[in-house]
DNA sequence: GCAATGTATCTCACCGCTAAGCTATTTAGG
DNA sequence: CCTAAATAGCTTAGCGGTGAGATACATTGC
């Protein structure tokens, strides 16, 4: 049972820590999971806000408001769909290609950081077991 | 690098299960958690708003509101501290203790459930894992 | 074709938390 | 003593999230 504690626990802790790797680069955990995640699709950078909201873990509202902000600021494009009428096609523009990628290298010195006092060993130990728990639970692509 | 992913996923799936089993008996997570704080803490169940703020690792203004939520339904008490003019002695009433005696079960069912598919050993190679984790990150009280 | 259902996105009211700042009280030092 | 700093709790503005619902378009089955 003090598994699930700990478990809340130290996603806190690393809420704040990762959070600070961003603040230093202007942006919000939020903004930076959607830009992250645009980074991470296949060039030229577009997803839907559907695809971004199954990624993020969050409703549809919540996204909306995301690319609110950051379409704002200049970092993401909208523009309709030309294959589906009811879509959007969110795109990172330079500046948001180029600040993802200015950040990122800090967000994994950081990650790294965090875990630098497991061996390796433990890390996969641990991978494993919260894989494991994901798959049962469903949470989909582990 | 996968490991703070999964962590974070899984943090968030196991808040919306456990969360689930709060809505049913009419509460929320925050709530439960002052509650079961208050109930964990020696008879006769009372704690400050300070302690239960470290506790929960939440700010004051937040701890203030939430007792302010159940000190409304009449679940916990607020007195002057006697020793402390500054400080305020929060304790479950009868209702409260009820309330979240009958809880505690289910959430425990729930917890229980949510790491049924680790077998015993498994569970303690996370439980140390993430213990080993906290500690190097000064996260307090493991 | 067309009605019924489903899907994609956005809107809005509400909620809980944070951060900053307030008041009141206690503690520590000159 | 008596001021200065620390501590306890509360207040409030603002933020990002949820959940319900609206709108528009797409899909399915008759």
């Amino acid at each position: 049972m003090a598994v699930l504690g700990r478990l809340k626990r130290l996603s806190r802790l690393v809420d704040v820590e990762t959070g600070r790797t961003f603040n230093a680069h202007g942006l919000d955990p939020a903004s930076f999971d959607v830009l992250a995640t645009l980074r991470r699709s296949a060039a030229p950078h577009r997803l839907t806000p559907a695809e971004l909201m199954r990624s993020s873990m969050v409703t549809s509202g919540a996204i909306t408001q995301r690319l609110d902000r950051l379409e704002a600021r200049g970092l993401v494009s909208r523009s309709p769909s030309a294959s589906d009428g009811r879509s959007v096609v969110v795109e990172l523009t330079d500046e948001g290609r180029a600040l993802v990628d200015e950040t990122l290298p800090d967000h994994l010195a950081t990650s790294e950081g965090l875990l630098s006092a497991l061996t390796e060993e433990e890390r996969e130990a641990l991978a494993a077991g919260l894989r494991k728990l994901l798959e049962s639970l469903g949470g989909g692509m582990s």
